[in-house]
DNA sequence: CGCGAAAACCTGTCCAGACAGGTCTTGCGC
DNA sequence: GCGCAAGACCTGTCTGGACAGGTTTTCGCG
């Protein structure tokens, strides 16, 4: 076993940090002296430490330590300008921390809107790969850009985490992390139609907010499935701000008023909610409510938010993974993947309408009873057409009975 | 250089299938005699064999052959029931071979729509990992379920190609790789509209053929890519099939008739040029036609389509990329990756509309003269917004740059 | 002070021989 | 015919020594 001892001890004095100062180890020979062993047995013990990615040989000049051997490992840029607004970010950084770490990586964050700084920060910090969450479109369209270049030019990947920097449907050299928001849209549509709205609108905001892929693709799929439903009233695209309460109101009039209104995010969701209520307007029973993201808003809200949730933990292990594939391979062709995001189900959609009944399944009565009890599950056949283990997501906020007991 | 010279010399000869009767190395002592080389020489050549993977080594029993050494290479399934319905499968199955052999598997093609019979043969067969390219949903769902179940009883891993087996917005616990469906509809909606065109239809076919859910995207992108660019119009869909000379008839009567037609195929969009022509419309004068896939048939068939090229390259590389890591980690959650689709701009949508200019670039006049001129080319600006390296082919008619696609 | 050649140093590769311990076959005893 | 133990065989590991060729440092010359 001396090969093994030669390594074990040597694996003790690199851990310890011994050897951190010129990133250099002795020499066979000298290792040969010191173990008073053969030079064939110093070989083997240095290569399974060259084996396992501790240590490098190079020929003629002697055995050095791995960057991921020294205390000094190797950095990853981790570039989320808005940051601060979402805490959702802080559980995507927490994953990919994680997941970095293992792989011998440190994180970098950088936040805040200079990015012309970030991408000055991170060359010179020589992060080895960045993970970006672009500005949106019209706000960041060329920063985005410039960010990108300037890390091309320094020979740094990039993985772009839940919007690409080109405008859809183009795409760029990039890889990208992506939700699947198209799909997302259909089974907020499914779900409307087996709650029997019909008369569906998604809040945009106002004309000059540009832009936004995703609320984009989010619309189509709701717009999409509606559409092959057999529903014929199109979606209603109301471009007014969420606290606009004059422009809320006369949306809301006539026949053609929706019965459910779809937001991009629960921000403006929750938001719409307060101007609904100041309106005179009950949720879900005038009018349901759907969000988007899960943020903690829409489970604390005074009617709890049916919404989308972001797969944090999908996102992180995918871009830490696409970021780890690109900085061992740099040459291969750009990648996307698409993640799948469940929907959760809470009050804000959850009274059936009377007046006409669901198309789908007819469980009308018997919910009617205590909406209450079903303040949070995730969604059931009859409101999707077939149910995946990726798709549903547990989220008890109460207790952990009231889950699908008797929907199924 | 001698043990590269032993190291050589064996490769050679397990390639000639030397010891593949027995699969068994000579002994170290019996090759030392042979090369007349010490046996520390022997030992790195054959260490060097092991670590590319073709020769394992028992301790006290020998050196023998690995199952990928032997011509007993590791198999790959390739499951396409609709293999001779498309030449496109032909050019993604080369693709595949070639990345399969270079990691040392054969591939396995099974065709036809007895699912259950190619899953026995791939499960006797003792294939590592099957990619399989399900069957369209309402002829197929049962069976495309069943044959996957099948697999994963065996513990065969398991990637979906095109389509997933559950019903859209659901997601399968298999792998998939699929085109970016939603944005090549956006690319034809901006196409189209930089050629005047608004009134867009999209033929689905009869109700009878079921949902297609690649269809289903194409009209999601195309339906909302219009709509944000205020049209106001609807995207009509064509429920008839593409020889019903009828039912076309009766849909370009009044002011809706389209002026722009969009198939789910290009077989569709060929066959409905030919039922055009037999109702006196001409396109792309009387009617723009835009079709997928970039058959054969798009590029040679009377007026040259515009159609959406699927990438087979693309598809081939992330599919064995994609059942590689598969069978390398069975647990991980299950991926889907997506991949860009470039828009293949041919004479069938050539024609500005003249009564009414283009929203976009006012490129009218300049192309009027001399259409044919521009007879392929791929998108440029101002039909889309902006440029990806990744979207763009050249796809030259008469010259061999094309894609293997068009004479295999 | 700058530059280039020589020297010192280091790893890559190879040789010849040895013992430990796992694996397989043979043949003996029951 | 069966079971088991001995022995043959094989790889794993180690010793000690040698030369080739790449890398770094040193030192002398201009």
């Amino acid at each position: 076993m001396k090969s093994a001892d030669i390594r074990e001890a040597l694996l003790a004095e690199i851990g310890a940090g011994k050897f951190a100062a010129t990133g250099r180890l002795p020499s066979e020979a000298a290792l040969c002296r010191r173990f008073g062993a053969a030079r064939g047995t110093v070989r083997e013990a240095l290569a399974a430490l060259v084996r396992a990615g501790l240590v490098a040989k190079r020929n003629g000049a002697g055995s050095f330590l791995t960057r991921m051997a020294q205390n000094r490992t190797g950095l990853i840029g981790l570039a989320i300008p808005d940051y601060d607004r979402y805490r959702f970010f802080a559980t995507v950084r927490d994953r990919i921390e994680a997941l970095a770490r293992r792989a011998g990586f440190d994180v970098r964050l950088v936040t805040g809107g200079d990015l012309p700084h970030a991408a000055r920060r991170l060359v010179s910090e020589r992060a080895e790969g960045v993970i970006f969450r672009p500005l949106l479109a019209r706000r960041g369209a060329t920063a985005n850009r410039a960010f990108a270049e300037r890390l091309k030019s320094a020979g740094i990947p990039l993985v772009l985490l839940d919007q690409d920097i080109a405008a859809p449907p183009e795409r760029s050299e990039y890889d990208l992390v992506a939700v699947n928001n198209v799909n997302a849209g259909r089974r907020i549509a499914s779900h409307l139609l087996a709650r029997g709205r019909r008369r569906v609108a998604f809040l945009m905001g106002p004309r000059t907010n540009g832009p936004n892929p995703n609320w984009e693709n989010r619309l189509f799929g709701l717009t999409g499935e509606l559409a092959l439903r057999g529903v014929n009233q199109a979606v209603r695209i109301l471009r007014f701000e969420p606290g606009n309460a004059a422009a809320l109101r006369r949306a809301m009039l006539g026949p053609r008023r929706p019965d459910a209104i779809v937001c991009g995010n629960d921000e403006n969701a929750v938001a719409l909610l307060a101007t609904l209520r100041g309106a005179g307007l009950r949720v879900p029973d005038d009018v349901a409510l759907v969000g988007f993201d899960d943020l903690e808003c829409a489970r604390f809200c005074e009617v709890p938010l049916t919404t989308v949730r972001q797969p944090a933990q999908l996102i992180a292990s995918a871009a830490i993974r696409m970021l780890l594939a690109r900085i061992r391979n740099p040459e291969s062709s750009p990648r996307e993947t698409c993640l799948p995001a469940p929907l959760v189900v809470r009050d804000s959609t959850e009274t059936q309408i009377p007046q006409r009944a669901a198309t789908g399944a007819g469980n009308t009565s018997r919910n009617a009873g205590n909406p209450r009890s079903f303040s949070e599950r995730t969604a059931t056949e009859g409101e999707t057409r077939q149910l995946a283990a990726t798709d549903v997501q547990r989220n008890p906020r109460s207790s952990s009975g009231c889950q699908g007991s008797s929907m199924k």
